[in-house]
DNA sequence: TATTCCCCGCCAGGGT
């Protein structure tokens, strides 16, 4: 392979011969040094062959059974790894077969690869979760020495890694020989990843290897003109458009990244209307694309033919594109993984830096981007944390188990305790999972849910439908309620929601793939749409999950107004310096290395907000780092309590709903609730009966699971959520591809069948699932925790306001949006902005 | 002119 100029690779290569388990902590963009990686992985697999003298057993086989297997998360990565892969075979002349499993594989090629399996294949973890369900799958890879699993830290966390885990701990059992090795971004708990990939029994030393530097990357803020002071969401998104467009014409290739596909919609059209020119040369890209689309633009940007690519998080990962160099990022990144992420994926020829700006789309976010920037100095990136044993994802492996090496109880629970996520599964749980796909439990009555059969004291699965419906339902990605659009000539565009699709009528002109379509008609599940001439009158909107602020840029958020605070409330020394509290948290939360800098005045990045901060510290006040605000605001509309723990979204809803639920317990009133990362706001048409001074009480910590679950009508989420659970478990299922059955009717069933379990099983496991899904995902029942702990040691500041502080406006204008419609709205807005303006002016005049 | 919510994967078997 030539010189390396990595230290780490010769360690990571001495330590691999010295046969261990490892991760390998790549920093990103290092695209041409994870392939290089692979050649001490060949060789290493290539030399023990040798020794055992392997020889052709049959006329057919003319390489080596199976001795790799490359992991990857991305269908889209899996050309670009299988390239390089076979480089490294070529260089070392290994005797080797490689092919890819994943992706377009013809039917016919995935049958052969069944019977005559290559010596490395590159596979997705569905894909290798499906090679298991086949009873061969047992002489296939009882010769495998080796399973690398790329971006380990994409799959982390999810159930895709789940799915992962309890495969590798399948193939331990078969191939007790292989060595797993991950590569994963830079994350903040690597050990925590490295026993997640190897299981609680390793049958190796396991190895840890941080490698290479963090490629520094510049990193600039594109701000406007005059900052407001009373921002509210999103409200500087498009006015930056010319900056962008100048930004964009300082280099060859760009990519836009933005927080939702609505949003890359309309930048697309923005910018395209400023710049007719780059018709053909400017592209979007999104999860509701059609596949062709995306293809056709991952290529053009490759190539180097495109100025720019308005894009969501759909470019995070993927083939590293080296002519693209800079990023621009709109809107907050809400993470530091994510904005590392993302300037990574520009200037990645050697010797290239890469090269982020960001376009803040409203004030706050300016301090989010700066927390960020502190962050990654300091090395502090987000962790990512595996599940703790989802049972869905048992029950499915349980099945496919059955169908392809079907096993005996004890060895089940082996093989499932030695996942990393399952470590601590009981005997009773793996018995109640093993119970339920044999029996069916209280829905025995069906046949289709008499799974698996236990004959001589091994599970398997008799009959072959069964097996065929199970195959096809493999795998933990449960799909969006969407309609496909397509032109009348057949060709695909992309997708749209239900309820999107639902509101237009034919002749109607949305937006999608940057093209303005014309509806026809919606018919048999697919919306059928022409070329629209003029101006669009509906751009779509996709509901996906929404990303809180992490916790860790939620610290330096309130660390850096804590900074501000500091800093205005005059040199150390003067009154103002001295009415505060001590200069460290009291709590541990918040001690980080950024705390030693705290005395070092306002970064310079943050004095564009010095106007809008010293407002709210005039008219409220601006917390310390040992202190919560709480702002009441009273007025004929009615009685609004704000609190501001800066915890990100899902606390806020959290904290919310279980305030607003202890005291409508006590007094019957209409409260409404509006959130957002920084805060939470209860209103009432009334005057809200308690003292601020009791709010510590209405907010403890005792009984708040049960209290939480009460208040968020959690029946009807963990209703919702359940849908998954028992898509994962195999309780509904999509009819064959091609005519699959509707969302709505999906979601009947999931109903259906939730109702059953409640009503006759109500200990049924899977409900207890969803309900934990809930507390834990929406509404980061941990992180609430932490935060009400953070928050009763805190000392709370309460202020009694006369106006609306630039705190409290953009959680009032969420308020008030919710019941108005836009127009009206932006009007208000305006209109209540300029009201403020004009009294700050006056009172900055008054002082 | 707009004023929020990411992403990811997968079938079988016979005929041409």
């Amino acid at each position: 392979m030539g010189q390396q100029p990595f230290d780490w690779q010769r360690e990571a290569w001495t330590k691999y011969l010295a046969g261990h388990h490892g991760l390998i902590l790549a920093s990103t963009g290092m695209g041409k040094t994870r392939a290089a990686w692979l050649g001490p992985l060949a060789q290493w697999i290539k030399d023990p062959i040798e020794e055992s003298g392997w020889t052709r057993r049959s006329k057919r086989e003319v390489s080596p059974p199976l001795q790799a297997l490359w992991i990857t998360p991305l269908r889209a990565l899996a050309a670009d790894s299988c390239h390089a892969l076979q480089e490294c075979i070529d260089g070392l002349q290994l005797p080797w077969t490689l092919e890819q499993r994943t992706g377009d594989t013809s039917s016919s090629t995935k049958l052969r690869q069944r019977q005559a399996p290559p010596t490395a294949m590159v596979i997705t973890p569905e894909s290798l979760t499906l090679l298991l369900s086949y009873p061969e799958s047992r002489d296939t890879f009882r010769s495998l020495r080796a399973v690398v699993v790329d971006e380990w830290h994409e799959l982390l966390g999810s159930k895709r890694g789940i799915q992962t885990e309890l495969a590798l701990a399948h193939l331990a059992r078969i191939a007790p020989n292989a060595q797993r090795w991950a590569l994963s971004a830079t994350i903040g708990n690597p050990d925590q990843a490295l026993n997640t990939l190897v299981g609680t029994r390793p049958s190796r030393p396991l190895s840890l290897i941080a490698g290479g530097q963090q490629r520094a990357f510049d990193l600039q803020v594109l701000l406007p003109e005059h900052i407001e002071r009373f921002p509210w969401a999103g409200h500087i998104g498009l006015s930056m458009l010319p900056r962008v467009i100048e930004q964009i014409e300082g280099a060859n290739s760009t990519l836009v990244f933005t927080n939702t596909r609505n949003q890359t919609e309309l930048w697309y059209r923005a910018i395209l209307h400023a710049r007719p020119q780059w018709a053909g040369r400017l592209a979007v890209h999104h999860g509701s694309l059609a596949h062709e689309l995306r293809t056709w633009v991952e290529q053009a940007v490759s190539e180097g033919k495109l100025i720019a690519v308005v894009c969501t998080s759909s470019l995070d990962l993927g083939v590293d594109f080296a002519p693209v160099d800079q990023v621009i990022q709109v809107g907050s990144p809400k993470g530091t993984a994510r904005l590392v992420q993302r300037a990574g994926r520009s200037g990645h020829s050697p010797g290239r830096s890469s090269k982020l700006a960001f376009v803040p789309s409203h004030a706050f976010e300016i301090i989010e981007l700066e927390a960020a920037r502190l962050a990654i100095e300091a090395k502090q990136i987000e962790e990512r944390r595996a599940l703790r044993a989802p049972l869905d994802c048992l029950v499915q492996h349980a099945v496919t188990m059955a169908l392809g090496s079907p096993y005996t109880r004890q060895e089940m629970f082996e093989e499932v305790s030695s996942a990393y996520s399952y470590r601590d599964i009981t005997q009773e749980q793996l018995d109640w999972v093993l119970d339920f796909v044999t029996t069916g439990g209280c829905l025995h009555a069906y046949p289709d849910y008499r799974r698996v059969v236990c004959e001589f004291e091994r599970y398997c699965v008799k009959e072959e439908s069964i097996a065929k419906r199970h195959r096809m339902a493999i795998g933990t990605i449960t799909a969006d309620m969407m309609l496909q659009v397509q032109m009348m000539n057949g060709s695909k565009i992309g997708f749209v929601e239900e309820s999107f699709a639902s509101k237009l009528k034919p002749g109607d002109r949305f937006l999608l793939g940057g093209r303005v379509l014309q509806l026809e008609w919606i018919r048999e599940g697919a919306v059928w749409v022409k070329k629209g001439k003029g101006e669009p009158n509906a751009v779509p909107r996709w509901l996906g999950g929404n990303l809180p602020l992490s916790s860790e840029l939620s610290a330096g958020v309130r660390r850096l107004i804590d900074r501000m605070a500091r800093k205005l409330s005059g040199p150390p020394g003067e009154p103002g310096a001295a009415t505060g509290a001590g200069t460290q948290s009291a709590t541990g939360a918040d001690a980080g290395p950024n705390n030693q800098k705290a005395s070092a005045g306002i970064p310079e990045g943050l004095k564009v907000l010095e106007g809008l901060m010293r407002l709210q510290r005039r008219w409220s006040h601006l917390p310390r780092l040992d202190e919560l605000l709480v702002e009441r605001h009273r007025s004929r509309e009615g009685d609004a309590i704000m609190i501001y723990p800066f915890e990100g979204r899902s606390v806020s809803e959290g904290l919310g709903a279980l305030l607003a639920y202890r005291i409508s317990k006590f007094h019957p009133l209409s409260i409404s609730i509006s959130v957002n990362d920084y805060g939470l706001m209860l209103f009432c048409p009334e005057s809200i009966p308690i003292k601020l001074d009791t709010l510590p009480y209405w907010l403890k910590r005792d009984g708040i699971e049960e209290d939480i679950l009460s208040s968020l009508n959690a029946t009807e989420m963990t209703r919702r959520g359940f849908r998954d659970i028992a898509r994962i478990s195999g309780l509904i299922h999509h009819g064959m591809p091609g005519r699959s059955k509707s969302m709505r009717h999906l979601q009947a069933s999931a109903t259906m069948v939730f109702d059953v379990l409640k009503e006759y099983d109500p200990e049924n496991l899977l409900l207890h699932q969803a309900r934990q899904e809930v507390l834990a995902d929406q509404l980061q029942i941990d992180r609430l925790k932490g935060a009400l702990d953070r928050m009763h040691s805190q000392r709370w500041e309460v202020r009694e306001l006369d106006q609306w502080t630039p705190f409290s406006f953009p959680l009032m204008v969420e308020r008030v949006r919710d019941r108005i419609g836009s127009e009206s709205l932006a009007d208000r807005i305006r209109k209540m902005q300029g009201q403020l303006e004009a009294t700050a002016a006056w009172d900055e005049q008054a002082t």
